[in-house]
DNA sequence: ATACTTAGTGTACACTGTACGCATTCTTTA
DNA sequence: TAAAGAATGCGTACAGTGTACACTAAGTAT
C-alpha cells in the first residue's frame, strides 16, 4: 500500500513560459536556443523544472526573473501538457504560462546570452519547428491571449507607460490579426474613460506628433465595479 | 548531473474532476466522501493519481468513466494547482477538469456507492468545507463554466436531448446566478436558429405543455463559420 | 365550469456598432 | 519660405441590437 502510494511519485514538472513582447509593430515571443539534449540547438520556450519545495506559481515567476530580471509582470497560467510521450527522457508534465512584458524594460541577463535568447515575430515562429510540444504550447497561449485581450485591459502590459492611440491600435491589430477602423477604435477606447491624457506629445517624429496617454488602472477598477464592460471585439470594428 | 536530473522526478500528479449536473432546478456537483486519510470522511472532488504510462487527458476521462460509466462527455481542463503545501503526504500537483453531464444518464457505479458519491447543489457546497484545496478548485471551475457558457453552446450538455426553453433558461439562470427576462431570452435563442423544433410537447405536466427542442450542433457549426456570435450575456437580458 | 399554472407572444425606444471623408499639425525638402 | 508629405484627430448618419414591459393561450385539476 505504501510502496504503491510511493510509486506515483515519479513525475517531473516543468514550467514553460511564453513571454510576449510588442515592439510597436509586431507581437513577439522570446525563445531560447537549447544547449543540451534532447533537442540540442533547437529553439524552445524558456522553462525549468519545478523544485521540490517550490510553489508552482513561484517557479513560473522565477523563470521569468532569471531570464529577464523582471519581477511582478503579468503572468497567467494557461494549460498543462501531459502526454505520456511528450518528453523523451521520462515522465515530464509541463505547465504553460504566458507573460506580458514591456519590451523596452527588458534586458537579457548575461547568463542567458550564451543560450541565445532572441525575440521572434509570433507570425514567423508559427512557421518554424520548436523543441518538444512547444509549438502546441505556444498556440494555446496565443489563443488564450487573443481571448483575454478582448475583455481584460491586459494589452497595456505590453506597452510603455506612455503610449499613443495609434500604438495601442497597432498592438490590438497584431494580437488579434485583424485590421481595426481607426475612428471607431479611438471612439471606443476614449469612451471608456480609462486612459489618462498626459497632455504631452510624441517627439522626434517626422509628422504631426500624437498625444500620449497612460492607462488609469484605479479608474478602471472603479468603473468595473460600476458595471463597465471592457470589450474590444474586432467584428465590431472591422476596417 | 544525472542524479541531479533524477531528483526532479519525485512529484505525483492527480486529476480532480468537477462533475456538473443540472436537475431542472439547480446546478449540482458530484462529491465523494473520502474513505482514506488524509481528510478521512470529508467531502472531496472525485480524483485519482495519474499513472506512469497514462496521458493526462486519458486520466481525466478514466476518472469520469470509472465513477459514472459515462464516456465521451464534455470535459475541459481548467487549471493546475501546485502549492508545495497542498498535500500533507508529499508533493502532489493536481490538474483540475470539469465535465458536464446529463444528470438523467447518470448512474453511480456500484464500486462507488460505498464511497457515497452524492450530488450537491453548488450554492450549498460553497458554504461547506471540502478536503485539500478542493474548494479553490471548485470555485475555479465554476468561474470557468460561467465564462464559457456565455460564449459557447456547452449548456446543452447538461440537458436531456429534448428540452423546453424554460428549462434552458432555468439552466442559464442557475449557472450565471442571474435572472433573465423570458421574452428576451427566447427571442435571442430562437433568433440564433440553432435549435430544432421537435414538434412535440411535454407530457404529464399540470399546465400548458411546453414545446420541445433539441440543439442542432451541425447547424451551429455552419453558422459559426458564417460568423455567428454565440453570446448569452446576462447584462443584456436582466429581468 | 372555474380556477390554476405555466407557455408563449410583440412593440417601442434607447443605445451601440458601423461605415465613411476631411481638416489639422507637424516635418522635410525644394 | 512655400509646398509637399505623413500621420493625427475629429463627427455624423444609419442600421441593428439590446432592453423594458403585460397580456393572452393552452393545458390540468377540482
Amino acid at each position: 500500500m505504501t510502496t504503491d502510494f510511493n510509486s506515483f511519485f515519479q513525475f517531473a514538472i516543468t514550467v514553460d513560459n511564453v513571454i510576449f513582447g510588442f515592439d510597436g509593430q509586431d507581437l513577439k515571443v522570446l525563445l531560447m536556443k537549447r544547449g543540451e539534449i534532447p533537442y540540442m540547438d533547437d529553439w524552445a520556450l524558456p522553462g525549468h523544472f519545478v523544485k521540490q519545495e517550490e510553489d508552482l506559481t513561484s517557479a513560473a515567476g522565477r523563470i521569468l526573473e532569471e531570464l529577464t530580471g523582471l519581477k511582478s509582470v503579468y503572468l497567467e497560467q494557461v494549460k498543462t501538457f501531459g502526454k505520456a510521450s511528450r518528453h523523451p527522457m521520462g515522465r515530464v508534465m509541463t505547465v504553460a504560462y504566458y507573460s506580458l512584458i514591456n519590451i523596452n524594460d527588458f534586458e537579457i541577463k548575461p547568463a542567458f546570452i550564451a543560450k541565445k535568447a532572441t525575440w521572434f515575430k509570433v507570425s514567423d515562429v508559427l512557421k518554424t519547428p520548436l523543441a518538444f510540444d512547444h509549438k502546441d504550447i505556444l498556440i494555446a497561449c496565443i489563443d488564450r491571449l487573443k481571448v483575454k485581450v478582448k475583455t481584460q485591459p491586459i494589452g497595456f502590459e505590453l506597452l510603455p507607460n506612455k503610449f499613443t492611440l495609434t500604438e495601442l491600435k497597432q498592438l490590438y491589430e497584431s494580437v488579434l490579426q485583424h485590421q481595426l477602423d481607426k475612428r471607431n477604435f479611438r471612439k471606443k477606447i476614449l469612451s471608456m474613460k480609462i486612459l489618462i491624457d498626459l497632455q504631452e506629445s510624441q517627439e522626434g517624429v517626422a509628422h504631426r506628433p500624437a498625444k500620449l496617454y497612460s492607462f488609469d488602472s484605479e479608474r478602471y477598477n472603479r468603473l468595473i465595479e460600476d458595471g463597465l464592460h471592457f470589450d474590444i471585439s474586432y467584428p465590431a470594428m472591422q476596417a
